[in-house]
DNA sequence: TTGTAAGCGTTATCAC
DNA sequence: GTGATAACGCTTACAA
């Protein structure tokens, strides 16, 4: 193994000095780097990580916690971890992977024994335990999702309130009047999980404002459940025109359902999703969709990250914050203008 | 931060009799042992990575090197990043993540200086640039995959030939005399695809021994190149009655081609998918498929990586293994018995 | 069974 | 602009 010794030997001049045109924290005379620099090449040098962590107690590592199983949508989760990859990678750092299985217990080890300079954290709960842990540690962590005290942590997330509005106002545009949103099971709105209310929070409040006529239905994603909230709404409001559903499970059987009771869609019904691009590709036909920007959450979790750990080499208190990205509206072929009342029999 | 001399100190031993009764490296007292024990949970002692790394000269890292690009099914490769990642756990080792676009530089670092003990690569092609790379390093490496010089390297992968016999027999066993292989765009073969390749193989030879008779047409995966492929395999052997299909991307449009053609499944032409579970689960009729064991791919993966680190450490020479994991074929609803002879109009 | 001490390869503080 | 040198926190012969 080449080590800094080495290399200082062969340039003739002292390991200090090799250090420090590596890291170029002070000034060095054009023949002495260029001579360290030609040594380093020929020796084939590479700084060694666990000395170099020692010696600067950073380890130039941060930790990402994945959930285990696929409660989020699976590619876009892979999404998310090889974007905070990359753009780790862009600020020198590299990625450690830990699933959710090994708890609080993980994020303990890794920041405890200073594997990690920082943590980030996906698929996040409202009263995530693992929160005040980090908080009592000290750990710099960031959480993509929102949880109900964010105190000591930054998070970024999707903007669920933006989305839900773009929904309300895409079928009020096409003139839709009568439309129902189409959520998730109703335990997921008991425990108050932030996606699920500030969707519905934000579509609500715009579909008032456009003067929107709605129902909110809960809904499983099973297909019986869907044929059972598609009923009920059916038989409460006939005269729906305009479907959103948030529910990915749900989508499939809506869309056959909306078939089998003889309504075609667009022509007789919109449906609008609140899903990633990939998904609402997948059907036919090809759903318009409300998507946030996935890649973005890692490039921001990880923007965030790094100006936590500069604050705290600056000796300052790093500043919690919270980022709510921007989703967009796709249209596709799944929305059209409203029929005429009373079109249907 | 707590230091093992804390500890010693509290406990009122020296600094390596904690560092012995933590690794468990030579024979401790009883009465020693609770001591320190003790010191270490009420000061919440955690061994520091990096001074433990740098002078075990061992990071109790790997390194997993994912495509960046979905040239795999994303769901499979994620269940394989956490299968690796829960099988290293239990191995007392952390996973790196790295994605392949750092190319042979990313190995070269992660392993040049010590931050990983060894690499697993995923999506390893034919005539990988990295693995000569490895070998040139003498770093520690398994791939998931296999590669035509796997000199100083162990690999783990399905067997493929297992796959496209196990596709053979079971059209053979429902009494289907003629059959087809559409497999992947001409391109795969041309560039001697293992995976490709060593499927057409078993199956070819599984094929005669049963006495089929079958034509293999390459397909590109899109809508209109399974059109034309379907087509001159209906042109040129009317009486086929049974499919196999490799390329992922085809499934959907053959389905459908099938159905328009007036071909019902499975009274008319069974279809068997060579591809992961989920997928199979999700086309109408779901798929009788035979699919490898993705999680197994990952804990083999890691079981090889410790077994070439534990040699070294026993100054031995790592043996370059190669495992390949036998398939299942999970009959579901879209094979049945061939329909009789001249049934057709 | 336990202790002493010499590294491991960097970084960073002092000096010059 | 450069060079000694003392940490950094742990592992592991070597002694006792």
């Amino acid at each position: 193994m080449v080590t800094l010794a080495d290399v200082a030997r062969q340039a003739g001049v002292s390991a200090s000095t090799v250090s420090y045109v590596l890291s170029g924290k002070r000034s060095i005379s054009e023949e002495t780097r260029r001579r360290v620099e030609r040594s380093v090449t020929e020796l084939g040098y590479h700084p060694n990580a666990g000395a170099r962590a020692l010696a600067a107690r950073r380890s130039q590592i941060i930790a990402l916690v994945v959930p285990l199983r696929a409660d989020v949508y699976v590619p876009v989760m892979m999404e998310i971890a090889v974007s905070v990859t990359v753009a780790a990678r862009r600020h020198g750092h590299d990625v450690l992977l830990l699933t959710k299985d090994e708890g609080p217990a993980g994020v303990r080890r890794v920041a405890g024994s200073g594997l990690a300079d920082a943590v980030i954290l996906m698929d996040v709960e409202v009263d995530d335990e693992r929160v005040p842990l980090l908080r009592a540690q000290g750990t710099q962590a960031v959480l993509i999702g929102v949880p109900d005290d964010r105190r000591g942590v930054s998070c970024v997330d999707h903007d669920f309130a933006t989305a839900g509005a773009l929904c309300a106002d895409h079928l009020a545009d096409l003139g839709h009047r009568e439309v129902a949103f189409v959520g998730y099971g109703s335990g997921v709105y008991h425990r108050h999980a932030g996606y699920a209310e500030h969707t519905l929070a934000g579509f609500r409040e715009r579909a008032e404002r456009r003067g929107l006529r709605f129902v909110q239905r809960p809904c499983e994603g099973t297909y019986e459940s869907t044929a059972g909230t598609l009923g009920r709404i059916l038989a409460d409001r006939p005269e729906t025109t305009g479907f959103v559903v948030q529910n990915e499970g749900a989508i499939g059987p809506l869309l056959g359902l909306l078939r089998t009771s003889g309504r075609t869609v667009p022509e007789d019904a919109s449906v609008i999703a609140l899903c990633p691009e990939q998904l609402a590709e997948q059907y036919a036909p090809r759903l318009t969709a409300v998507t946030g920007p996935a890649q973005e959450l890692g490039r921001v979790a990880v923007e965030q990250t790094m100006g936590r750990i500069a604050a705290l080499d600056r000796g300052e208190e790093p500043r919690d914050e919270l980022v709510l990205l921007t989703p967009v509206l796709t249209v596709r072929e799944s929305t059209g203008p409203a029929p005429r009342q009373g079109s249907r029999p």
